[in-house]
DNA sequence: CCCAGATCGTCAGTATACTGTCAATCAACA
DNA sequence: TGTTGATTGACAGTATACTGACGATCTGGG
């Protein structure tokens, strides 16, 4: 039996490619996202830091970049736009002058209440060409796939470890 | 029965949520394509941009963006960076003055040949946490959710469509 | 207490990714 | 033929996303 001939050097073997499916479904995860939410001017990215200063009010960029997985140089200017539009305050941390404390505002807690809805419409749709069971089986493998590659991107730290100094976990 | 309460306001419900999920997982796809690839310094959009050169030699910008579903005002500076490197070059199309149609150099069809494994490591690199099985049941299912969402984000043509001109389908 | 190493936020630099706009050009119809 | 409408590539503006570096600060060992 010869060997198997060298992959046929097309543009169709990128289609079935994971890394082309994955970068393909994240813009139009994004786009629907932007779609359904865009009487809020927010964006998913913006969605989950103000969730998740909801969820730990007092976090630091640190460890909220460590939370949402998302890298820490961009956090900077994420915080900012969110600062901009009043929904999240910084204040400096009273025992160590090198942290600022993320809290949302009462404008950044009533935006959240009301784009949820806009949210899970968005959610909803990007699975909704599926079959409910295969929904299903693919976010159960995605969920699997994601935790077991955690390490594969830098991401400091993961969300558990980052808030044992919040009072939160542990 | 009462009607069930709102959803909680929380991060772990973003957690499980397909936005988030294809997010982080383009983030690590991207992640494992740089490490396999960094002898090559080819970003994952660039050598996209490579093969559908390789397999369309003369398409244009447009066309491109379709094809590999890139917007086309960032193609252009990805363009631009592939020429800055001799991996791609651009003439000016005799029938029709807008338009410069896109050729790979020979140093381009070379380092092509020479990252296709690093590339085919990352892309098993990308599953390999899932058993096979789970793999094919992953990679069907992406298939069809993109195929299915395809008009959700702005990519202007079908890639079929967008080869009807080019001599090459239709 | 002092200093080496770690951590925090920030910045510079590069590369996607999208919206919208523009001049040049082409195609097609009245 | 002349003009409207579409297309092409370019650009400006905004927002991720990552690497690497920096000063300010904290912490732990000696």
């Amino acid at each position: 039996m010869p060997s198997k001939p060298p992959a046929p050097i097309t543009i169709d073997a990128v289609y079935a490619a994971p890394g082309y499916l994955f970068r393909r479904m994240q813009q139009i995860a994004v786009s629907i996202f932007m779609e359904e939410c865009k009487a809020f001017d927010l964006t998913p990215v913006q969605y989950a830091a103000l969730i998740a200063i909801h969820t730990h009010p007092g976090i630091d960029a640190t460890r909220l970049s460590a939370v949402i997985a998302f890298d820490r140089s961009t956090l900077g200017s994420v915080i900012e736009r969110l600062q901009a539009k009043d929904y999240v305050e910084r204040k400096p941390a009273p025992e160590d002058k090198r942290i600022k404390l993320l809290y949302l505002t009462k404008s950044g807690a009533a935006i959240l209440r009301e784009i949820i809805p806009a949210v899970e419409r968005a959610q909803a749709r990007m699975l909704e060409p599926l079959k409910p069971a295969d929904r299903k089986t693919l976010m159960g493998l995605m969920s699997q796939l994601v935790d077991l590659n955690n390490e594969a991107s830098r991401v400091p730290l993961r969300a558990e470890d980052a808030l044992e100094h919040l009072g939160k976990a542990g």
